[in-house]
DNA sequence: CATTTACATTAGAATCATTATAAAGTATCT
DNA sequence: AGATACTTTATAATGATTCTAATGTAAATG
């Protein structure tokens, strides 16, 4: 499958219709070597830059938003003022470097499992996320 | 000391005076049994309503992120438009209802002890927060 | 393949949480 | 008590996100 079937792909089964703003946007998030960490800002601005397309925030917005709810992304939860988003999509942890807000892949196999030994009743168990905050030793 | 006191106590620790509403924030956050997650809305709102009394919420903000700062209150990671706020400051994890967004704590007892295997060069850790998702089982 | 219909895009407005401002008030120091 | 420095407050400003409604485009229909 040739990657932009693949493109169609992901977006029919998000419910949405391939058009062209949103091929781009799947061409910065998936026609990538590594996998990385983006806000809608930063999306947004790889975008005109790299691609030298301007589309609207709102579309952004709706396409991301889309695509996580399929899991195509990962939302990632900081301290913060500002969503991020992920396009490794599997099981990993994150270092949070608070000296420069820089986000970084912790892989699973970098951690030893964990184990929960206490659960809410009546619930399943839908993820596990660590977050390790980093800083400056000194 | 009694309860008063250590309301002075904190505020002084994180460089503020004790002034009348301040002592109030001090009532809701530090004089219950039982420790508790809130966001700046709800804690607004239950001094509106349980105190009588109307606080500013640019007071709330200052008075709530100084205590941050100083470590009598903890900020919680969520995916999520609003900050979480805990008044447990010892180290535990969270379980996070998706069903009825709400936060639960999870004891470091409840956790088998986590091991990182590979750190950032040149940084310490700061923390390490597990955050467990959870729904409906069925 | 022309037409219709349903869904998309967009700029700009609206909203919501949070932060800044600056005038009036209060704790603390001397 | 008076001076000084810090506070409170209402309101404005900001910044991320969502909504709106007019215009455009993909897909379905005949």
């Amino acid at each position: 499958m040739n990657l932009n079937a693949n493109f169609v792909k992901k977006l029919r089964n998000s419910g949405l219709r391939p058009t062209k703003q949103r091929l781009k946007i799947c061409e910065v998030l998936f026609n990538t070597e590594k996998t990385f960490h983006f806000t809608i800002n930063d999306l947004s601005k790889i975008i005109a830059e790299k691609l030298n397309e301007k589309i609207s925030l709102a579309t952004i917005y709706n396409t991301v938003h889309s695509f996580k709810k399929k899991g195509y992304l990962k939302e990632i939860s900081i301290n913060s003022d500002k969503s991020y988003f992920d396009t490794n999509t599997s099981i990993h942890h994150h270092f949070y470097d608070e000296d420069t807000n820089q986000l970084i892949d912790c892989n699973q196999s970098d951690i030893e499992n964990i184990n929960i030994k206490k659960n809410i009743t009546g619930k399943k168990i839908n993820s596990i996320e660590v977050l390790i905050k980093v800083a400056k030793d000194n």
